[in-house]
DNA sequence: TCTGGGGTCCTAGGACCC
DNA sequence: TCTGGGGTCCTAGGACCC
């Protein structure tokens, strides 16, 4: 249906909108058209709006305690974090377009990249909505799409069509210089994709502005004042001369960590011991789910001295260890993160957060057997495969280590959460 | 008085992203 | 009272080696 030509670097970005959002609406189409919010972990953080919330003056990113009044007062629906179904839904969205597209490199929960090289030019805008209206029917997530030659420029023209969905249709395509400038003259510099707020700050004080300003720089500026070779490349990739490839989908990820904060201040060396080892045990879930060993382990505690302003300073110390040889099982890396934990532990300090971090990863498939393994090595490995099982098909946490505890009273706050209706037998949805 | 030069590996930390 | 979690890439600087 659609040619290609070869030649004529092209690249899109398909976005979900307020992805979090759409999946929560998806489930209770009473909202659609409302105002809905998701948060954070432990409820902290907006993390998720839509167009309905933002036209109220919700920020993204906003401490939740800071906009509950208007959040209420506009009967704003809120909803914590459901990462099973956003992940369930995430999963369904790239299918979609591996099936629609070649080359598609997921970037986040809720974007990816396709390469459209090759299609030719006349027709992209008339591709990249058919890959809008497909997606929006399979999944029930609503996307924008941003095409152009490189991965910068792609998601300046993404920003545009989801600023103006009316005028856009959701999509918009920048293939000639001069739809270029028009658009970077439409979009700040911190709206850049790779400014952040110090190099926004820093541009606005040399009066670079937009991006188109920001196009003109050379690159030894570039060089000297944004990041060395980052700074080059994103004034390259604002001229159209593509320097971010689109990554090979089977590179393995180089590290795996869970954070949390707590749901209350922890005091207890028992109780941090148990957070990490809970936290070792969602990493090495996660590592064997992709097949993968690792060789490094990371221990970080975070702390808020209190004294005397309750101002939000957290400070975070670290211990790590490398381990004789890469690994995916839960137990040996709480024997090893064990001591770290007393190393790092003072009493009568208030830790508001840990987190561990498994790094020097290998693929080494935690299923496979080795013949010249060790009988109790492979004994392991099957242990763990139980669990997996056991705890992915019952429930989280079905079967766990005794290090984990059984209290948890520091466990996050999760009040809001719908229920997993893609994930779960028992929270299936339902029609009444 | 006067202290090489170049390479590699490691870690900490900064900046960015969603 | 109350501010997330999981990543990536890059640079600088120290240790070590020849």
């Amino acid at each position: 249906m659609y040619a290609r030509q070869g030649r004529k670097n092209m690249k899109a970005i398909v976005d979900c909108n307020s992805f979090y959002c759409a999946c929560e609406r998806l489930f209770k189409p009473a909202l659609h058209g409302k105002p809905v919010v998701v948060l954070s972990n432990n409820d902290g953080c907006i993390v998720s709006r839509t167009d309905e919330a933002k036209a109220l003056g919700i920020q993204m990113a906003g401490p939740y305690y800071q906009h509950r009044k208007e959040i209420e007062a506009h009967g704003v629906a809120v909803f914590s974090s459901n990462y099973h179904l956003y992940g369930d839904m995430s999963w369904r969205v790239m299918e979609t377009l591996r099936r629609l597209s070649p080359s598609v490199e997921v970037y986040s929960v809720d974007e990816c990249f396709l390469d459209l090289s090759g299609i030719d030019p006349q027709q992209l805008h008339a591709y990249a909505l058919y890959l809008k209206q497909t997606t929006e029917e399979w999944t029930g997530i609503p996307v924008s799409i941003g095409v152009a030659p490189t991965k910068v420029l792609s998601k300046v023209a993404n920003r545009l069509a989801k600023k103006d969905k009316a005028g856009t249709r959701g999509v918009m395509v920048l293939a000639t210089a001069e739809a270029q400038r028009e658009a970077l003259l439409k979009t700040a510099v911190e709206d850049i994709w790779g400014v952040g707020g110090a190099y926004a700050r820093k541009l606005r004080f040399f009066n670079i502005n937009n991006g188109w300003d920001l196009r003109q720089m050379s690159e030894d500026w570039a060089r000297k004042q944004l990041g060395g070779v980052v700074g080059v490349r994103l004034v390259r990739e604002l001229r159209g001369e593509p320097c971010i490839d689109m990554k090979d989908p089977l590179q393995t990820k180089k590290m795996i960590a869970t954070t949390r904060m707590f749901g209350k201040p922890v005091f207890e060396l028992r109780e941090l011991k148990e957070a990490v080892a809970t936290y070792i045990t969602r990493a090495a879930e996660k590592l064997r789910r992709q097949h993968c060993a690792a060789r490094t382990l990371q221990v970080f505690v975070v702390v808020n001295d209190p004294a005397p302003s309750y101002e939000y300073k957290p400070s975070s110390s670290s211990a790590y260890i490398t381990l004789p040889s890469a690994t995916a099982l839960t137990h040996t890396f709480i024997e090893y993160a064990m001591p770290l934990v007393e190393q790092l532990y003072r009493s009568g300090i208030r830790y508001i957060k840990a987190g561990v971090i498994l790094g020097d990863i290998v693929p080494g498939d935690s299923v496979q057997f080795n013949l010249f393994e060790p009988p109790a090595r492979l004994q392991e490995k099957q242990l763990m495969q139980v669990i997996d099982n056991v705890n992915f098909s019952m429930r989280n946490d079905m079967v766990k280590f005794a290090a984990s505890g059984t209290r948890r009273d520091w466990k996050m706050r999760q009040e809001l959460r719908s229920k997993r209706f893609t994930t779960r037998w028992e929270e299936l949805f339902e029609v009444h």
